[in-house]
RNA sequence: GGUCGGUUGGCCGAGUGGCUAGGCAGCGGUCUGCAAAACCGUGAACGGCGGUUCGAAUCCGCCAUCGACCUCCA
């Protein structure tokens, strides 16, 4: 098995992987709040941990792989006191809040499935959990750890900072903490600024609502994570995933509330991924620069010059490290596509080339190089690099400027299929004109290609010109090749 | 204000002490009736100042600047 390292925020260390049962790997992530369309900044982690997901199993891993669809108790305001934000998008659209989970669920999925991001082994929701996070806030009460007031709990940060350290994932003193919380109006609930909401106490209006040892109410936030990350991975599991912006106080508090459960960590290795800026700018709703997926796959928001494929948005992620900062930029994501389309040409060649006796390339050297690469905490930017090398040996041979043998190429062809296919989860773009609907419109394209072929034949070059420069303004690209004209949509 | 992390060629983005990723754009070439496309080749960078070192984009200090989290955000 290979020698995997990975950047384990926990330690701030880059750390040899080793799973705590031989063979498999426990690993959750944390999901969407559905509540709203996906956009640009859920694609960021999805994209990060299926990369994570894909070696895993592609090295030999069995995994399983939990993702939650958070569907209540995710706050719109700050200090535990703002509306749920399930339930209020569900007043916004006069709907059933289990309408909105849906709605917006089926179009996470959708999403996902376009980005090409494999579903998880389980991807279960906070609501589905009830039993289970009532049973975590018991297990925090009884350890001494939490406190019920008005019908709701909360952790108890200073008595559970006596026992454990706080603050040892995000690596923030509680001394700063409690200097830089802010004192809110309607917090008196709560002993400390600090201490976090585990159930929450429903108001007669509230919707969704549950019976509890503390009357009805809701679980927060934080609680729904420990309690199915560990309900589906054990007590102790590998890798616990997410974007950098949950670090905390989101994982700081499943960190405490494993603790507090438990009596010892639950999560070997945290791992983050960073944010994504769009021209140099943070996403923010107030910006209006939240691009929604959709958006960018059918270019209808004003930032966009045109239609993004999602594989180019995959692709353009997957070109820098997931621990790096992105910025979106439609010359960017231009450049991406066309880097793309250079990577799969040379896989198209890949599959024909012909063989020598000889070869004048180095395979081994090449995987071996592709293969530290990801190695290294999941280093892509530069296994793409090394794709990029090998497509350029690829280009030489088949323009005969090199030579492979039948072996080597069959491993070259492994390794490319394995690697790009599988593990980066790119694919071929479905092109234009191999598309099935357009079959007519493909023979009517084709149809005008040969009439241009026979005025060629006479050396009509008004009329071949006249064909080709019509159908180019038309949109279309057309390239000569030695075995005729091909054609294909400009994207 | 506190904590943490960036600042790399025209653009994006790797790289952690000497061996100067990669992509896009640019430039030159091959191919072509001419183009387009494709392919091949190629110049170009390490925020500023100071220090450590035989040698620093890479280590240390200071400054500037951008961002993240601390408050809903993936």
């Amino acid at each position: 098995m290979e020698k995997l390292i990975l950047y384990n925020t926990l330690t701030r260390k880059k750390e040899l992987f080793i799973p705590i049962h031989k063979d498999h790997v426990g690993m959750y992530v944390c999901g969407p709040t559905v509540y709203g369309n996906a956009h640009l900044g859920h694609a960021r982690p999805a994209i990060t941990f299926d990369l994570l997901f894909r070696y895993l199993l592609h090295i030999g891993y069995k995994v399983r792989y939990v993702r939650n669809i958070t569907d209540v108790g995710h706050l719109v305001n700050d200090a535990d006191e703002g509306e749920d934000k399930v339930a209020k998008r569900a007043k916004v659209e006069e709907l059933e809040p289990m309408e909105i989970v849906q709605i917006y669920t089926n179009s996470y999925r959708k999403n996902m499935g376009q980005l090409n991001v494999l579903p998880p082994s389980i991807e279960p929701t906070a609501s589905g959990h009830i039993i289970e996070q009532i049973d975590a806030v018991k297990k925090m009460i009884d350890a001494g750890f939490a406190y019920e007031t008005n019908g709701s709990v909360y952790f108890d940060v200073e008595a559970y900072a006596r026992t454990y350290p706080y603050g040892i994932l995000s690596g923030r003193k509680i001394e700063d903490l409690y200097t830089n919380t802010r004192d809110l109006d309607g917090q008196s609930e709560k002993k400390s600024g600090l201490d976090f909401a585990l159930w929450k106490n429903a108001l007669p209006e509230h919707i969704m609502r549950w019976p509890s040892p503390w009357g009805d109410g809701f679980p927060g936030w934080h609680t729904e994570c420990t309690a199915m990350s560990t309900k589906y991975l054990g007590e102790k599991f590998d890798i616990h995933g997410g974007g950098l912006d949950l670090l905390f106080p989101h994982h700081e508090a499943e960190v405490a509330q494993g603790m507090a459960c438990f009596g010892h960590a639950t999560v070997n290795y945290w791992i983050h991924n960073n944010m994504i800026t769009i021209n140099g700018q943070k996403m923010g709703k107030s910006l209006g620069n939240f691009i929604q997926l959709d958006e960018f796959f059918t270019g209808s928001h004003q930032l966009l010059e045109k239609a993004y494929a999602p594989m180019t948005i995959r692709f353009f992620m997957l070109q820098a490290h997931y621990r790096s900062p992105l910025d979106f930029s439609n010359e960017a994501l231009q450049a991406a596509e066309k880097g793309l389309e250079r990577l799969l040409n040379a896989m198209k060649l890949l599959a024909g080339l012909k063989t020598s006796t000889n070869s004048s390339i180095d395979v081994e050297k090449l995987k071996s190089d592709c293969y530290e690469a990801l190695n290294d905490d999941l280093n892509s930017p530069i296994l793409i690099a090394h794709l990029f090398d090998g497509a350029k040996m690829i280009n030489s041979i088949n323009d005969g400027n090199a030579t492979i043998t039948a072996e080597d190429l069959s491993k070259l062809q492994n390794l490319y299929s394995g690697l790009v296919n599988d593990v980066l989860g790119i694919q071929q773009q479905q092109n234009s004109n191999e598309n099935s609907n357009n079959e007519l419109f493909g023979q009517v394209v084709g149809l005008l290609l040969t009439l241009r072929q026979e005025a060629k034949m006479k050396k009509d070059w008004a009329t071949s010109d006249q064909i080709r420069d019509r159908l180019t303004s038309l949109g279309f690209e057309i390239k000569d090749t030695k075995e005729g004209a091909d054609w294909k949509l400009k994207s």
